[in-house]
DNA sequence: CGTTATTGTTAGACAATTCGAACTATAGAT
DNA sequence: ATCTATAGTTCGAATTGTCTAACAATAACG
């Protein structure tokens, strides 16, 4: 058991600052610690350290002052987080039609609390739900709960 | 804003000694220390430790050597997350059909991390897609996806 | 080249949470 | 009443993650 990518042994606030890397690099093809102590909303202080522990956990290369990206692992880690949000963003939006904002902040929190069985199931539910016109309700702010859509046949 | 019920300011940690207080008081009618260690996987110790934090924000009665129980505000923090829980539950099981033992685990997890609009969205489409009949889908282990209930009309 | 501004690092402190080991209270049996 | 088993507490110590303040390196400009 256990290959889905070790998210098991990273703890959550690492995985923060790895997803932070991966976000900076994607933006802007590198990163600083400046960078990700905005991204992450942190003193500098602070970014160096987990760097190092980051660094020791072979999920990023770090040299001193020097740019700073990830490993393949560390990609995989980063890359695997990004997938879990995706799919709770998608949910909270289409499915519960909850606002951007509201969406966004608890997929941040939830990604790391999710194992593989439950990704897989959340695509397979969202999708279904997504293509599946006939059956298709959801939240309505007038009424203040669930109803089937209007525009359905 | 934030009358919810101040989850916001407890840890997780304590989330969880209060929790576990409650669901050992709902067994046994007061709780010991030892009860707790077992609920939470601590130490006695760390049981100790914890109430004594509790205490100081007045969300258990405790006094060494004493039987524990919570106080009112307590009572109302250990109902939240047991609603909080509970939907969370019913949600994996009954939509995602995932089994009992995930369902658990996540609900446990993820309970902490969320805000009331979640708890109602999910209130909301959970009864919603029990009641509704005619557009029955779900999990079904020999295809690995979601389709319609084949029970349904 | 040098001086300065920016960037990054180190060191030390602090808060939260846990542990193990040693110690103390309490309760039950004789 | 006393003695022992169980239960509970106290006391360091370790870990993780954060901060501030002081220091060091790099880069940028003249």
């Amino acid at each position: 058991m256990e290959e889905t990518g070790a998210l098991n042994d990273i703890s959550e606030t690492m995985q923060m600052y790895l997803k932070a890397v991966h976000a900076v690099q994607a933006k802007k093809g590198a990163a600083r610690v400046t960078d990700i102590a905005r991204e992450v909303g942190v003193q500098k202080a602070s970014v160096t350290s987990a760097l190092k522990t980051l660094s020791s956990r072979d999920l990023i290369n770090y040299a001193p002052y020097d740019v700073i990206t990830l490993t393949d692992s560390g990609r995989l880690v980063a890359e695997e987080l990004d997938r879990r949000y995706g799919i709770l963003r998608d949910f909270f939006e289409t499915v519960l039609g909850v606002d951007e904002e509201t969406a966004r902040t608890h997929s941040c929190e939830l990604e790391h609390h999710m194992e593989e069985i439950l990704y897989e199931r959340l695509v397979g539910f969202v999708e279904y739900y997504q293509n599946c016109t006939t059956m298709k309700f959801r939240w309505d702010p007038s009424i203040g709960g669930f109803c089937h859509d209007p525009e359905d046949v």
